[in-house]
RNA sequence: GGCCCCUUCGUCUAUCGGUUAGGACGCCAGGUUUUCAUCCUGGAAAGAGGAGUUCGAUUCUCCUAGGGGCUGCCA
């Protein structure tokens, strides 16, 4: 398929919100096609409608538009390969079915679950853990292998439920060549006879990814390394369909594993470790559950992409910083790593402090105007620009921004306790008392004149900063650290720093 | 249990047989700063273990150990 347009699909089941292994997962199929000119297909499979959760479905588009990876086709955004639901293709899988057991490749299987339960648990007490409907058990079971054609053909009439299996032959080696891992290899005598037509009349995942991928001319199937153990099966049912020659290169990509412990991140660790693993917050229906999102938690999504795009890949460089666009430029599936990768929060909260601190002043200011305005606070762009020139140096998120902003929008109501203890006392007083009278004297309340007028009084006087700032920032804002007085005294304006002067000067003893 | 995959600093990772094993996050120390943050400098920190191939293995092979995944009429 090397001459073959790319087309890849993201097919995640619609049984709950995408986490972020998903979006990972779907962040590499965008850039693999972006980067190859290809097309990025969005697919929904939902062949088990026991486990459609309403929601799920929308909530996947709109994480992948929220990350700004907008599929080119599929669910949601229209193409020539529709539909893009597994559910409404359902009438296109049978005859495939039908084709694999007339080619004697697959069979029809009566056993019901109970029967099959039965069996497993039997085997189990007899010490075996793992029964499986393979190569030797299944002359032991109730299918078109066992059953004489005429009794096949009666319970075929009598709509007697039956499922489709594959047929496997014994001690087959499976080979394929995987883009991520190279080439991978199992026996047919360690497969099963997988369900591959349900007798609910819907085709198992294993049928409908393999038609559906032909179907949808697929030519890169990248997804989870938990589906490394069926990618062989999917291998025969493309020999057995005869559609090998067209058969879409694998790529498995590892997994995003807990930061503590062991085993694969899961929604549950988010809040047992204080961190999203969601993209957008989830509420579930039934348990009233809240889960909570990037987005919600003041994630840009460009950091977040950039975050993901890194756990599992690396560019080779030294630059860890990545648009959308230069990821698109730089990834490489063959750069991505085997082993899985445990998420570490606090490189996404660094990630998203390099994304703020590399936004303009404009778009900043902007933004904390937003977050001012939802807490019913007004400020003008102009002063939420300079706020925020300010004080993105020591913010992770716009929510810092306005958090470590709160002097700037209302005079003191209490002071810091311990910088009124070490630095407030008559001296202090004094100085203030003599700023202010200064202040009061400058006609165009700038940072500079405000520089000046603070500097010309210490060296009048041969005071170093440190006898005087410390106070002058007390009385200000009521704090004991912060950025440069100057700067702030300037946004506040004369008036009001005149009046925080005087307040201070009032209130403290 | 069986099968498959994996294994470099605490974490994410670089290294295409010869490197003082590099970077980033986090951590620690120092410097800059009135203070905090930023920033700068420095530091601690890794090739799971054992065989083999080779003049030489982190790199190739095998074994062991450990980790992960799968083992459903779920995806």
């Amino acid at each position: 398929m090397s001459n073959a347009k790319v087309r890849v699909r993201f097919a995640p089941s619609p049984t709950g919100p995408l986490h972020m292994g998903g979006v990972r997962t779907a962040l590499y199929n965008y850039l693999f096609a972006k980067q190859q000119g290809g097309d990025f297909i969005l697919r929904i499979e939902d062949t088990d409608q026991t486990r459609f959760v309403p929601g799920a479905e929308e909530y996947i588009i709109e994480s992948l538009k929220w990350c700004g990876i907008t599929p080119d086709e599929g669910q949601g955004f229209g193409g020539n390969y529709g539909p893009y639901r597994q559910s409404e293709r359902k009438a296109m899988y049978r005859q495939y079915a039908e084709q694999l057991v007339a080619d004697g490749h697959a069979y029809y299987a009566f056993d019901s679950a109970e029967d099959l339960d039965r069996v497993r648990q039997m085997a189990k007490d007899a010490g075996s853990p793992n029964w499986q409907y393979n190569h030797i058990t299944r002359n032991s079971m109730k299918n078109s292998l066992t059953l004489s054609q005429n009794e096949v053909e009666k319970k075929l009439e009598a709509g007697e439920p039956y499922v489709v299996r594959i047929k496997l032959n014994r001690n087959e080696e499976v080979k394929f060549e995987d883009i991520v891992r190279g080439w991978v290899s199992v026996n047919t005598n360690n497969m099963d006879d997988k369900v591959l037509f349900k007798s609910d009349g819907m085709p198992t995942y294993h049928l409908a990814n393999i038609v559906d991928d032909h179907l949808m001319e697929i030519s890169h199937v990248i997804r989870g390394e938990e589906w490394l153990p069926s990618a062989p099966l999917h291998v025969l049912l493309y020999r057995y369909l005869g559609w090998e020659d067209t058969m879409p290169q694998f790529a498995h990509l590892p997994l995003l594993l807990k930061p503590d412990g062991n085993g694969k991140l899961s929604k549950r660790d988010g809040d047992r470790l204080g961190f999203p693993v969601f993209p957008l917050e989830w509420h579930n229906q039934e348990s009233g559950e809240v889960f909570s999102g990037y987005r919600e938690n003041g994630y840009f999504p460009d950091a977040f992409i950039n975050m993901l795009a890194f756990l599992g890949w690396n560019p080779g460089t030294a630059q860890e910083l990545f648009s959308l666009d230069e990821l698109v430029a730089a990834f490489s599936l063959k750069k991505v790593n085997k082993a899985g990768a445990r998420y570490d929060h606090d490189k996404t909260r660094w990630f998203n402090q390099q994304y703020l601190r590399h936004k303009s002043d404009a778009e900043l200011g902007k933004l904390l105007q937003a977050e001012a305005s939802e807490q019913d606070v007004e400020v003008s762009l102009e002063k939420a620009e300079g706020i925020a020139a300010l004080m993105k140096e020591r913010a992770y998120f716009i929510k810092d921004l306005w958090e470590d902003s709160q002097f700037f929008f209302a005079a003191p109501q209490e002071y810091d306790e311990k910088t009124l203890r070490k630095k407030w006392n008559e001296e202090a007083r004094s100085h203030v008392a003599e700023l202010q009278k200064r202040f009061e004297a400058i006609s165009d309340f700038n940072t500079e004149n405000i520089e000046e007028a603070f500097k010309a009084y210490l060296s009048e006087n041969e005071l170093g900063f440190g006898k005087v700032g410390p106070g002058f920032r007390l009385a200000v804002t009521g704090m004991g650290m912060g950025p440069s007085m100057f700067e702030i005294c300037a946004i506040l304006g004369k008036e009001e720093t005149l009046s925080r002067l005087n307040q201070a000067l009032e209130q403290l003893p």
